[in-house]
DNA sequence: ACTCATTTTCGCTCATGACTGAAACAACCG
DNA sequence: CGGTTGTTTCAGTCATGAGCGAAAATGAGT
């Protein structure tokens, strides 16, 4: 493992750390983290070295990160080798995250969730409570997934500037009748 | 393990499922989905018996839930044993699990960020890039905070009008001039 | 076609942390 | 008190999946 600037270091192993409690691999996490701060792309080789992981590792991780479509594979002249970096714009880079997530997770909990609904029984007496709790949680996904439908769809310049004018916005929204 | 109407059976599953890949223990995220779906609180003993797991494991869960505090204790008339309930309230629900994460994962993260901006290197010539990085990470964290500050203050029929209030206001946003 | 550089696959090992059951602990009651 | 009921702790087991390195595959250059 050669030299990481001690920052780097630092910050690779926190962003290791919170992917693994997100439910991400801690060594996809870390080459993530690796590239984002990285001023240009890097090989497989390098990462391995700057990490100190296994070439295999590396090679499996930077392809489920490119499925997560947080990083791409760039050419360098002269070098066969396959170059990698990371999106740089950090709202492009959550937005993808959170595209994907959804894909993976919300929208197979909501077709969950409606079959649950549609498979209560009405003749049960304990499925009754349990479809109107369902029903909530439907709703609530719904809602959520309107939300993310349009909030995903705005360009990442023109959402900064809406997040950042939401604090006025909020204050309308907060103080007007409830 | 006892009797378990499909459909509770089947969200329990998905539902420890998903738990699983938010970095969630899978029983934990099951006992919470009984819970949920449960009218009346139970103990833990017919937690074991439903879900089939031991009743330690069961008493851990059940701790770890309401730190997360989206399960309480409550108590029966002439039964001395501990009965457990979730929060049915969903969006009550998902801001309490927010606020839980924001404060060990988002704040810490954030902590960090600023000791990595702070320790950058002028002289190293490496940490300059990555210093912008972090800034642009610590900028979105914070905007993220702000708002999220917000949201998590509103109460939560005002929060559920508001999200359903938002397709519109998206369209008026979505349509202004960027 | 062969060679060299690079990437990927795959079976195995190892670490983590989830889970168990037994034992300790706590609270209450007669 | 002793007995009963209920809860927690803890040491050990087990399952999962992360990680490794050898071997296979790919593919560009000659």
């Amino acid at each position: 493992m050669s030299a990481l600037s001690p920052v780097t270091q630092k910050f690779v192993l926190h962003w290791g750390e919170m992917g693994a409690r997100w439910g991400i691999n801690r060594t996809m996490a870390q080459i993530h983290a690796l590239l984002f701060l990285s001023e240009k792309p890097l090989h497989a080789e390098e990462i391995c070295d700057l990490l100190g992981v296994a070439r295999s590792n590396v090679s499996t991780s930077l392809r489920e990160l490119q499925n997560w479509q947080v990083v791409k594979i760039t050419h360098v002249m002269g070098d066969r080798r396959d170059h990698f970096e990371a999106i740089k714009d950090v709202f492009e880079m959550f937005r993808t995250i959170a595209i994907e997530r959804k894909k993976r997770e919300v929208d197979p909990t909501l077709t969950a969730l409606r079959e649950c609904i549609a498979e209560t029984d009405p003749a049960r007496h304990e499925d009754a409570y349990a479809r109107q709790r369902l029903t909530d949680l439907e709703e609530f996904f719904d809602t959520g997934n309107n939300w993310f439908e349009k909030v995903s769809r705005l360009p990442s310049g023109r959402l900064r500037r809406a997040m950042k004018l939401g604090d006025k916005l909020f204050s309308l929204l907060g103080l007007s009748g409830d």
